[in-house]
DNA sequence: CGGTATCTTATGGGATATCATGGTATTTCA
DNA sequence: TGAAATACCATGATATCCCATAAGATACCG
């Protein structure tokens, strides 16, 4: 599906985590999920990395909508509902469009001081900065040979 | 069918029981049973796990329609009808919000002192919290797992 | 183009409401 | 009438709301 720009999660920001653990929603992500409807966020724990997926109504629901799709009996489906949809976590946004992320949450994203929202178009994810960082080093290097393929599309990589 | 966030049931959530048997429906599953009609919960005992699978009267009234479509006199409808129709528990909620729940059905979710609220989307199960920590190491595995192939819908797998 | 005003944003702290839970009173039904 | 179930009220902890502020960005205007 596409979707209009303005309705993308787009960008990397840092915020703070505050003695009370609250944490400010980059204005720039409120305004997406301002257009879903509820403006609430729906958080999971990564099962293979050290983050939380996140996003919107609109997230939510087309996720839930895919699992539901799956034979009620299988174990696909069973392990999803109770490792996904019972692990989803509906944070609401305060008037200054802040969260508070439960306890068991912080740590499984190792969240401490500070939070980075991380964009991925549809969804986002919230990172330790540092860890972040760690990652996204090999990463560059994944892009860049991927661009490089983009842009020189035969078998054997020809020098640029 | 696709329903909107507000009417699913999402989290998890330990609540305790106390001497008189009661226990409190998170305040975020009883806010989707208010959206549906009625206000009470219906429980059934799994026939294949050690809990409880639960919803409301939405829940109910869908899988009694999908047992009603099936043909009168076939064995699949007859054991349907006596192991799932016969055994649902309506139980109401209290001013508090709270359930209680009969004996037979503790017994059967293996129950005692806490209870945990997961939800699985347009239902919730009822588990004692230790049993559902069993499980949970497994199915984390098989979703990984299911992640995975999303991702790289190769055949056959690739090595990590 | 410079400088000021205004709005937005992230952050802080105090007041208020909600929630889970415990206890007491009242009803119901055998 | 007596025991169990249900309705009603109390409370502490926690989360939510509301207002305040400072810094940064943007707009506005001379």
């Amino acid at each position: 599906m596409r979707r209009g720009a303005e309705t993308l999660f787009l960008g990397s920001f840092v915020n703070k985590i505050d003695v009370k653990g609250r944490l400010a929603t980059p204005a720039r992500f409120r305004r997406v999920l301002d257009l879903e409807r509820g403006g609430a966020i729906y958080c999971i724990p990564s099962t293979d990395e050290k983050c939380l997926d996140c996003g919107g109504a609109f997230y939510i629901e087309t996720l839930m909508a895919s699992i539901a799709a799956l034979d009620p009996f299988s174990v696909k489906r069973r392990s999803l509902e109770r490792t996904v949809t019972a692990r989803v976590v509906e944070v609401s946004l305060d008037k200054e469009g802040r969260i508070v992320l439960p306890p068991h949450l912080r740590e499984s994203a190792l969240l401490d001081g500070k939070a980075l929202f991380a964009g991925l178009g549809a969804s986002f994810q919230i990172w330790n900065p540092d860890e972040f960082k760690k990652i996204a080093a090999e990463e560059e290097k994944i892009t860049t040979e991927a661009k490089l393929s983009l842009r020189n599309p035969t078998p054997a990589g020809a020098a640029p």
